[in-house]
DNA sequence: GAGGCTATCGACATCTTTGTCAATACCGTG
DNA sequence: CACGGTATTGACAAAGATGTCGATAGCCTC
């Protein structure tokens, strides 16, 4: 694209009212995305962003689908490495689990379950976790022989969810969850949690 | 106190506008409770919800509080009366965890952690479950005789925020979370979901 | 250099929301 | 019945948010 007046090409100009808007979104929700507010932030008059974008809500739109894109890709970017790698799953739930948290990213589900914004189906590719989740089980119980049970599809996917909801929740709850439990509410605790809790999830999967 | 005006006692009138504005606190978040709506909700006009509690920063106080305080005697009664029953901690774990759920009151928590909202440190009284869970596990393991380790105190502590964020983030991402991983999004799979996670606990309790 | 395209913005219109105020209606008390 | 207290409300003021419009200024093409 060419550039025009103030040095800004047009996608420059969208893609720094996204950041802020991002910015926004994560840390306060949906509602305090306020095109006065993302104009200052940019720099700019809040008619721009209405150029750029046609209208708030349209705005609101494009920094959702954004943010849920960036999200996707990270996830599977991690099990694509994971898979590669010899950690195997706890190197994948503690890279996912910190990315999600120090990028803030986790809150953004909360924010949009709690409005009521709908998300696109897949923007966790959760039955491919679940798939490979319940393979790799199937796979240790046949080397193990056929002591104990099979482990059945369900725990496997309540697993799975049980994972989702404390990773994404411990980014919002956590830190003061830890506090009042006499834990502490500093970065340490939170790694150890995250820790204990991989390895909470992977003796269960490996049970 | 007395009646007035339209048949109504101030009590009455402050009760009913503060159940209406939580019902919008729960739905929608602090942000959504505004005079014009609540009134309407009420059937009176908005300049009486602010005759009753000052400003809408007061309402909003007066909501959190109140509801907060459900939260926490909910919970305290719900401790009372397990301890007193023989089902122990299943039950307890399920009472609230539905309770919480079935309420939308879960929900709370999120609002004000993600609106920056302050909580009392007590809203949920976590140092005494705590104190009672590892009592119970210390016990057990007396009885079991000295084979295995002893439970540690921060294992305890990370099972309780484990529990509580799962409870309380079920009710938010839950039913999408299920739906997309293929076991359902009605009513029946929450409660499995439920029942498993409490079994999971307790396992991890007694283990 | 002329002209078209477009990013930008000041000014304005409109709507929503909070908050104020004076007036009204009703109750209990003297 | 008269009166004080209070719950209630319509009308208005003020602030903030979204969206519109015409004007401006720079870049690219011819």
């Amino acid at each position: 694209m060419t550039a025009t007046s103030r040095g800004r090409t047009a996608e420059d100009a969208r893609n720094a009212i996204l950041d802020a808007a991002e910015q926004r979104l994560i840390d306060s929700g949906p509602a305090s995305i306020r095109l006065q507010e993302v104009a200052a932030d940019v720099g700019v008059g809040h008619p721009t962003v209405l150029h750029h974008f046609g209208s708030r809500e349209a705005l609101v739109d494009a920094v959702v689908q954004r943010a849920l894109d960036s999200v996707h890709g990270q996830v599977l970017s991690a099990i694509a490495e994971s898979s590669t790698d010899d950690g195997g799953f706890a190197t994948l739930f503690d890279k996912v689990a910190s990315w999600l948290s120090d990028s803030g990213r986790g809150r953004l589900f909360y924010w949009l379950a709690l409005e009521g914004i709908a998300v696109p189906d897949d923007s966790i590719p959760l039955q491919q976790i679940v798939a490979a989740a319940h393979d790799q089980r199937l796979q240790r119980a046949r080397e193990r022989g056929c002591e104990g049970a099979h482990p059945l599809l369900e725990d496997t996917r309540f697993t799975v969810v049980l994972t989702v909801l404390a990773i994404t929740a411990q980014g919002i709850l956590g830190p003061r969850l830890l506090e009042r439990v006499g834990v502490g509410a500093d970065e340490r605790a939170q790694k150890r949690f995250r820790a204990w809790l991989g390895e909470m999830i992977l003796r269960h999967l490996d049970r």
